[in-house]
DNA sequence: TAGATAATTAGATGATAATCTAAATATATG
DNA sequence: CATATATTTAGATTATCATCTAATTATCTA
């Protein structure tokens, strides 16, 4: 009946509408550091912050190539946050489609 | 492109773990104030305060009964929530189920 | 109509969170 | 190996948010 750890860090993760902005620019195609700064304004240690903070929530995943660090989607654990979204609101007894 | 407040309003809304327990709580039945009131440890102000949050995203509707105040589960809002989350993930041009 | 009950609003406080600049780490390359 | 490039980490600042107590508003009932 209590919340994970898990399941709240995935709902701070997409509290913040900045977050919410790179994962939907994740969910195109994956992109380094860089190349997911080039869309926004603020400086680099706070897309670091954010990316970290998603990280966390595991909605991304990071390797390395050479200097840079690529960053994608990880799908399961976003399918994994609707299926939670969707326990929220529909009731224990109902049909599960 | 851009994102509307109204949906900012509503990641605010479920951003918060008491907030999401009240929803909880509220998807199986209505209940007044009061009633929700006693799954909780705080305050009947943080209660108000946490409610009107979730009245301002319109997750939640109120009625007046006499001195009460029932509050119910707006489900249309919370399909549309729904909806939105999925379309955080999954890109533009992929089948809709 | 006075007092009781239900809930919200006001205003203050402490905790989190978003952001910045500067410094640190890691990798690539001349 | 020294320097440039990519990214993260540290530490500080500011803004937002959850919470509290006290006061207010609205309704009911004796």
């Amino acid at each position: 009946m209590n919340e994970s750890n898990q399941q709240a860090s995935l709902f701070t993760a997409i509290a913040d509408v900045q977050r919410r902005k790179i994962l939907a620019i994740l969910k195109e195609q994956e992109l380094s550091v860089a190349d997911i700064k080039s869309h926004f304004d603020f400086s680099g240690a706070t897309l670091s912050h954010h990316l970290s903070i998603l990280k966390k929530a595991e909605l991304v995943r990071v390797r390395r190539q050479g200097q840079q660090r690529i960053y994608t989607l990880n799908l399961s654990v976003a399918e994994e946050l609707l299926l939670i979204m969707k326990q929220l609101f529909n009731r224990e007894n109902d049909e599960i489609e």
